[in-house]
DNA sequence: TTGTAAGCGTTATCAT
DNA sequence: ATGATAACGCTTACAA
């Protein structure tokens, strides 16, 4: 580590004089001032308003850029009785579907001339209460969930007095809270889940081990984990609780790094397998390593199977088969339904679409 | 897709009543007056002040509890002086060197009673503006840019009178913007590129081919081009022009995607090589899976290298060499310069970190 | 077309 | 310990 330059910070550059007092902020006070106009027509210069002399725009603005002066959003919000706004609350940023969610939620929005905030809320936050903040500041027209659990309380949640909708990819749809309070999109996780085991044990599979990350009822994790016993219980094969391998709880679940240390511990276990059913295409990559590591060739050896339909799996060596989410059209879905409620034209929705399994490299029929 | 539910939107539940009027909000107002006490004496109870009879205090946060307000926080930002806060800008929230970032830097700056404001930039918003805006809004203490292109007028990052550091992971550093303006975290990209490029020619490769995703001047992905002639060049090695490949402009630059694609026609292109330096992980992982589809045996036919470190090339099957930035160890020092600069004990600093040559399976002697 | 003034919902400064 | 009251920086009637 290299230190090119270091020198002692002289104070007055940053907004603090040398005492660390804060220096006044420039106001359109002082830009009406400089201009010799009323702060009104600041204003209007800044909000192109329709009635305003264009040379004394011309004027504002000349002098507001050779300023500097950014009106404060804050003081805007205050006042602005209507923002045509709305948020996109994201539990859990890793999430690679997310990404592409948001992207088509923020064109969407643009082309409706709302502006998007996009907040990211932590792990250990309360998403309502980050919602219930986020209306007021902003004075938000909806809400779209994206990621977290929503064992909200109806009490707390009925105090969002704005329009949100819960996207559950990566969300478990609250089951305590009256439907009609809320709308949602998702996939069949149990179906899904179900649909693919279902293809392994068609593939002659027996000893499909599970990859599973959440303990929470209701969760992804656990919906994904009931699919995966419906389909056992329906070809008459006994489950056995040794191959559901809970992911390490200390380190990121949905992680890379989580799979293969829970795959290899699987491998150590001794128990037999010849499929690995991960419940996220992230947690099938590092199993994949893992078994690989192990001496064991996919598929001939043991098939790994994924859940999303992320791009590694797509990309990775061999390509992981996999129950695609169709998150852009679950992503326009939403932002569509967030809309329409807001017009009234409805009031809410609860969607749900179906998946795709789409078979790739990485299964294929059972050994021996 | 299944509609399960469908009612037109009654109005009244959503903060606007039927004829789309927005009704009023909780205030603090509001809780004064149901407590019969004066909103000071609630401002205190939400901020716990002490001077505050405790009685007084739980009655009010009884009410406040019952009633679900929340304060408004553009309000509170307006009246505040002072918030204790930082910002990261982040422009390009796909990076995945990003998160592992973020997640240190928030951690360290709740260790010092900070509050993080976290803001995700468009590619075709300014991040500069967007800072002067959240400055004024959040009365912020200082920035941290991560991404970006930097090309800035001085003058306008002159208004930015709060310390800011561009940490150079996916940012170029401006040029043309005085040192001692801002501090900067960096990795040489050069010198880690070239050294890149110097292994696989140790390995005996002379013909390799380089994946690059910028052609503006001072970019990351020109750097590391410069990189891998300055090694060609000293070790004697004509620098191939087609052996330079530029991924596709109207997909995302830095994505497996645009690495297979890449990839694909240069295979395609007859041109012959031994080694693929892809400048980013994120580009090897499309590039191996093109290569191996095209039949080439990894490393045993060609070799391929990737940059950042990032977790997916160590789980890849074969494993990628690359080169690791040391983003958590560049976070820590991140945000600590932050605040030393904010507390007046440096002034500005230009860090460079030096990166770490994993080599792992993708790389290999060269055929022949 | 422009300026004046009344808020928006808080917090901070006074008195009390 | 508590309550008025004046800001904070802006938008928006309303008046000119």
């Amino acid at each position: 580590m290299f230190h090119v330059t270091i020198r002692k910070y002289q104070g007055g550059k940053y907004g603090r004089n040398m005492e660390g007092c804060i220096m006044p902020e420039i106001t359109i006070k002082d830009i009406a001032k400089q201009c010799g106009v009323g702060i009104s027509t600041v204003s209007r210069a800044i909000n192109n308003h329709p009635d305003i002399n264009p040379e004394t725009k011309n004027m504002i603005m000349d002098v507001i850029k050779a300023t500097g002066f950014v009106p404060n959003n804050s003081a805007r919000n205050l006042k602005r009785i209507d923002a045509k706004s709305i948020a996109v609350l994201v539990k859990g940023i890793t999430n690679p579907l997310f990404s592409d969610m948001i992207k088509v939620i923020e064109e969407e929005t643009q082309k409706k001339k709302y502006s998007l905030v996009l907040k990211h809320v932590e792990y250990y936050e309360d998403e309502v209460d980050v919602a219930l903040e986020l209306v007021k500041e902003k004075r938000l027209r909806g809400i779209i969930f994206l990621g977290g659990y929503f064992l909200h309380s109806q009490e707390k949640i009925e105090n969002l007095r704005v329009p949100y909708i819960f996207s559950t990819i990566g969300t478990a749809v609250p089951e305590n809270i009256s439907r009609v309070l809320y709308s949602s999109i998702a996939v069949d996780d149990r179906k899904e889940s179900y649909a693919m085991t279902a293809h392994l044990i068609g593939l002659g599979h027996r000893n499909i081990a599970i990859l599973s990350a959440e303990s929470e009822i209701n969760s992804i994790g656990q919906l994904r984990l009931e699919g995966y016993k419906d389909a056992l219980s329906e070809a008459g094969i006994a489950f056995n609780e040794r191959l559901v391998r809970q992911v390490e709880d200390d380190i990121e679940h949905y992680s890379m790094e989580n799979g293969y240390i829970t795959a290899k511990k699987l491998v150590e276990s001794g128990e037999k397998f010849t499929a690995v059913f991960a419940t996220a295409d992230i947690l099938a990559v590092g199993a994949c390593r893992a078994l690989l590591e192990a001496g064991m060739r996919i598929p001939e050896d043991v098939s790994v199977a994924g859940y999303d339909g992320i791009d590694v799996g797509k990309y990775y060596n061999p390509a992981i088969t996999t129950v695609r989410q169709p998150v852009k059209d679950m992503a326009k879905t939403t932002i569509k339904l967030l809309f329409d409620i807001i017009a009234g034209r409805k009031s809410y929705e609860h969607i749900v679409f179906p998946a795709e399994l789409i078979v790739r490299e990485s299964t294929g029929t059972a050994k021996g």
